[in-house]
DNA sequence: CTGAAAGCGCTTACAG
DNA sequence: CTGAAAGCGCTTACAG
């Protein structure tokens, strides 16, 4: 009957000490409470040999810690999102904390369900790409906010800061960075410059589009409000967005754009595409800047400004741990991204 | 005091009834138990009210049922990593499952540190997609065999088989649909096809090898070793990939490749960039094809064999579930993967 | 320095 | 139809 899984009961009995003792010793207790150093050793000798692991579930009815780190994203398979789970991973490794996943899909119901879930399973923290809506309710995060204070349990928010939050977070300068891009639209020689965005209200697309805003008045240039083509789905078929852009280019030259701001990569590449289709142009680069990943060897053409979503995930998983060292920490801390073409 | 966290026990003490009654009737037994339909009620509807939700790891430590699923993979952030992630994800939502991720980063050491810790914290079944090397040692998963016999979790191995795996797995046809896209080039002109790839003891990367090698026989096309560039490490530099091509760009023109075949996504990337770097093509397409998720907005310029890796994902799941429920259940599903230029 | 005992919150035979 | 009791495998005051 060895065969069985080894607990601390049987390696008691097997040893014929008390099984606080063999709890104490394997709990590495075993200095603290003086216990006999003979002892310990034989107890701890049998547990390797045995290749005893304690249960992690009793551990965990007891201890209430689980190691575990809750991370909730709109969307698991985004370009940004696996960026971000990189550099939280790198930052797990070292803490040999566990991540678990779980995507709200856009829908502030699920994601309600996915953080109930998550508290229900036990995890000692939570990184949160809150989600956003397209109507024009702010994204808010009453759960989160409840779910903070009765279990105590640190939260992040990365990319974007929803309404009214006063946790911790981890951004990036959006708005300087989409003024900066559009900036150097119009050194390039651009007079008006469009803005392609989704009509997303999330802190990190408002701020693109302020952004956009703010660089339009630096530099002077008027602002149509044609040229803002906002769309209100993510799914927008590629048409939506060419009606839009044909629209545009059908305006009498001095009031069609001659250059193109987009907030998000995705969009970057089909605006591309239908700008070329429309009248291909001689050579790169494209008057487009955007925001977006652009590993270089995509060579894309276009501007971009560079998401440091890696980083953005690294500092939100060293804030998380540093929170749970310190429940008072508080703090916003926007990752510096270089612009480049 | 009514602030505490309730249990069964509190609902119970409030109610005057014994703890058996309300575990039964909140564990859904009632009918098959015949509580007193009118306790029942009253029992349901407090808890209701105060919102009680049982405790996880007490719930565990009897039945050893998590509901958690166990994801290892090489990487986290490789595009196709992400798009196996969304099909997963979509299956998991229908079954309540939850998905614990972990990165083995192409380390075989870490990769059994990684599936010990999922065992630990209890999961009912894994998804793995194997951690390959680039020594000529095969990919093979000892830990997995004895992992599945010993504690009968269900595995499922994705996106390539191990050697010597009896066990479920969910790939795509990697060597046909290779030779049909070296085909293609060669029915498009092609004399010499070169072949650029990882040299990683991969399945998938061995059977695109091999399907490459299998269109030059069947196209009587000759095969000069030197065509086949295998890279012997992950990050390695443009540096070296570089040079190989240019090397073989300076050879005789009737030696010299005039069409390339890559395995592999990013290494297409840089294979483009630097033979555009070499010598100017004039228009599209690059006589280059390769394997890539290729969203359709990338426009890249290359014949690209479909990566249906959001369905390798899907099907993973979904295999994993029926074999949670048919202990004997054993295939190899092969995801039909269409060419496309 | 060590052990007997109660407890974490649930489940499930076993008696009535 | 319902309850008292033992048990899951660990932790941790509390006595000695």
């Amino acid at each position: 009957m060895s065969k069985a899984k080894p607990t601390m009961k049987s390696i008691a009995e097997e040893l014929g000490v008390s099984r606080s003792t063999v709890s104490f010793v394997l709990g590495g207790e075993a200095e603290r409470r003086r216990i006999n150093s003979e002892t310990a050793q034989r107890i701890l000798q049998r547990a390797k040999e045995l290749g005893f692991r304690p249960n992690y579930f009793a551990q965990a009815l007891n201890n209430r810690k689980t190691g575990a780190i809750g991370l909730v994203f709109p969307d698991v398979h985004e370009i940004y999102m696996s960026q971000m789970l990189r550099g939280i991973d790198e930052v797990f490794a070292d803490h040999d904390a566990t991540m678990v996943l779980s995507s709200s899909r856009m829908d502030r119901v699920l994601e309600k369900r996915n953080i109930e879930s998550l508290l229900y399973r036990g995890i000692d923290g939570l990184i949160i790409v809150p989600c956003a809506d397209f109507n024009s309710r702010p994204t808010e995060v009453p759960e989160l906010a409840i779910l903070l204070k009765e279990k105590h349990i640190p939260v992040v928010c990365a990319d974007r800061i929803p309404n009214g939050w006063l946790g911790n977070s981890v951004v990036q300068d959006d708005r300087t960075n989409a003024q900066l891009a559009v900036e150097l639209l119009i050194d390039q020689g651009a007079e008006r410059v469009a803005c392609v965005s989704f009509d997303l209200n999330a802190s990190s697309i408002r701020g693109r589009i302020a952004g956009y805003q703010d660089a339009l008045k630096t530099r002077r240039r008027s602002a149509d409000p044609r040229w803002l083509v906002l769309l209100d789905r993510v799914d927008a078929k590629s048409q939506d967005l060419s009606d839009r852009l044909k629209a545009l280019l059908s305006l009498p030259v001095n009031e069609r754009p001659d250059a193109w701001f987009v907030t998000t990569e995705g969009l970057s590449y089909r605006t591309r595409d239908l700008l070329l289709r429309q009248s291909p142009l001689g050579n790169h680069p494209l008057p487009i800047a955007r925001f977006g990943a652009d590993p270089s060897h995509y060579s894309s053409g276009m501007i971009s400004v560079y998401q440091p979503h890696v980083e953005i995930g690294r500092l939100s998983a060293e804030l998380l741990f540093k929170q749970m060292h310190d429940q008072n920490l508080c703090s916003t801390q926007i990752v510096v991204a270089s612009s480049k073409v």
